[in-house]
DNA sequence: TTATATTTTTAGACTCATCTAAACCTTATC
DNA sequence: GATAAGGTTTAGATGAGTCTAAAAATATAA
């Protein structure tokens, strides 16, 4: 497999998160469409990580990742979430100002530094989204949960991740003071627009919106 | 000026440490030389940071920074130094480690985490080799130093920095217990080879060859 | 001062990652 | 099962950074 450059990096890292850890196929054109790239360029890039076997490749019936890619794109992951960590509880950055920072640091090559940092970090499960930080060997436990969209009405649980890490979405959350660790109940759910009346940490009700609701993840 | 790109920068900042600061005209040759790469090369770069106005560039008369350059690197070598009294405070690595790894953290652009490392770090003033760290402006302070084959016979001084960081010759010091705040007397230089007797923390005398002499600089 | 050696630049080619435009497959629809 | 619509791939070009080989300029030396 060799190293893989910074672009064939992203590429795998885009292509293990659409196809949700390596089941579905995923197509040319989704890759594009997260990477804000053109399909021409994808097709490029995919027939070079199906050349170092990353991923399996099928000319007009898309891509998955190999055994191997996964653990890299794990690797990337890993070091991804734990500068993650880092920036917001040593570097005092806020939740939503992490992500572009952590896009440059995942490509650093040293592991003997994602090792000291783990340690340094306490070997932190999870980052400030709420997602899992695989270990070296790529393990990580995700524990089961539900979004709020999904959730049976009057299920209560805990704010485990977000889907969406996009700064405009963790500010809105921030200003309504949701965060990973409030409790939720969902009290209603509005057929007109999707919309959910919530109620957090027992203090406060709220609505808030179908696309919302789709994007925060609670404990089951 | 625009943005510099990873490789650009590399390239202003050798020119800026080959030219002592900006002062002196630095030849193609010379930079080829200390980036490991060929003459050919240098002279399409530094057309293109010519362009750019961060250099002075005349056809065959070499090449110097311009106020614009200098302080864009300036801010690479802040950038460089301050990543290596992370790694080896917070990081645990040997001073002997860290070249490598700041050479790719050094190009992160995010000033907010700059300011904020800088902060975690409690503001240094030196990297691990004992070389100033410049402020966001610039600036710094290098107290005046001498290197232990330029100075008096007999005279004493604290070592204030290394020449080189390469792996190897801090290994070295180490193995004879130099470092950084170390007090160094010159006992005696022997005129055949060029090497040094000295005097080391008022404990134990040893030699030193006339290139590790050359590559310790001690205060004045 | 002319010849020689060295340094620097140019010319042309290569790789990587990207693009547009056109050609090509696949799928959905009637 | 023909056709339209949409997705995917190819062809050819571009820019960044690099290289080798050859030409041009400068420096050194007899």
């Amino acid at each position: 497999m060799n190293t893989l450059s910074f672009t064939e990096e992203n590429y795998l890292k885009s292509i293990y998160h659409l196809s949700e850890g390596g089941v579905k196929e995923v197509s040319t054109n989704a890759i594009a469409d997260d990477l804000q790239t053109k399909a021409a360029s994808v097709t490029d890039m995919i027939k070079k990580l199906a050349n170092k076997e990353v991923i399996n490749y099928k000319k007009y019936k898309g891509v998955n990742v190999s055994p191997t890619g996964k653990m890299a794109a794990l690797q990337v992951i890993r070091k991804h979430r734990l500068w993650e960590v880092f920036l917001v509880e040593k570097m005092k950055f806020n939740w939503d100002q992490v992500h572009e920072v952590a896009e440059q640091l995942e490509h650093i090559k040293s592991p003997l530094l994602i090792q000291r940092l783990d340690e340094f970090l306490g070997y932190p499960k999870n980052d400030p989204h709420g997602d899992p930080i695989p270990d070296e060997h790529g393990e990580f436990n995700s524990k089961p949960q539900i979004s709020l969209s999904e959730a049976e009405l009057h299920h209560e649980g805990i704010l485990m991740s977000v889907k969406d890490t996009s700064t405009p979405f963790l500010q809105y959350l921030d200003k309504i003071g949701a965060y990973i660790g409030a409790k939720i109940k969902i009290m209603d759910r509005v057929v007109f627009d999707g919309s959910h009346e919530i109620l957090l940490d027992n203090k406060r009700t709220l609505f808030v919106s179908k696309e919302v609701a789709q994007n925060i993840l609670i404990s089951e």
